[in-house]
DNA sequence: CGTACAGTTGGATTGTTGTCAAACCATTGG
DNA sequence: CCAATGGTTTGACAACAATCCAACTGTACG
């Protein structure tokens, strides 16, 4: 099991994560990670609409924002939200953007 | 008193709102507003260390995102930040991400 | 070992963005 | 009316980004 490069969250910056949330496929895919927790590529890519070497880049760009965390194993690759790393530098704003994305429960 | 062309409530884009945010001199005159309140473009683009022209281009990418409300007033044009509009569409992002650039208070 | 699978990389293309400079437009004050 | 002020537009340019396709790399399974 082999970690891939991530940034540090200290290195974490706002503006890159905002960046790397504007695109729709890269949000689509957060939002999978946020319901489904740490999936393979192929899962999360699967029925995007676009080629998957574009899903690829997709997910660096993820990874290189902190957003994503990205692990393999044997040869298969697990994404996962950076869930507690995005919260403690950005309070609030994961949450949001997801309850914005999925739908908030409204009581 | 004027209003420029704004999109509905209904209309503001997630990812358009995180587009407009991503970007470091947007950001900043965000944080601006929210600091001080209705401004003119001038004021909110004061030492920002780009042209003016490249400013307006900003101000621009910011009114047609639905982040700021322009209105013109004789020959000055007053922002401010569409606040409720937001957290209505996107509940508690804005905070958030003034939250992280203002930073936040801590018990 | 070789084939299939999971995902990445490189190249090409097309479109977008951030920037400056210069010219422009609109409003107001003299 | 003319000039100054406040912003915008246009043009040019370099950098970046999203996309596809094809070729590639690495891992495991038969």
């Amino acid at each position: 099991m082999r970690l891939l490069p991530h940034p540090a969250t200290e290195n974490i910056e706002l503006t890159e994560v905002l960046r790397a949330l504007s695109d729709p496929v890269r949000l689509e895919i957060v939002a999978r990670l946020a319901v489904a927790g740490e999936m393979t590529c192929t899962v999360a890519g699967d029925d995007l609409g676009v080629h998957k070497s574009t899903a690829s880049h997709h997910y660096r760009m993820l990874r290189e924002a902190g957003v994503v965390l990205t692990k393999q194993v044997g040869r298969l690759k697990y994404m996962s939200l950076r869930r507690d790393d995005l919260d403690r530098r950005f309070p609030g704003l994961l949450d949001s953007v997801l309850g914005s994305v999925l739908g908030v429960p409204r009581p």
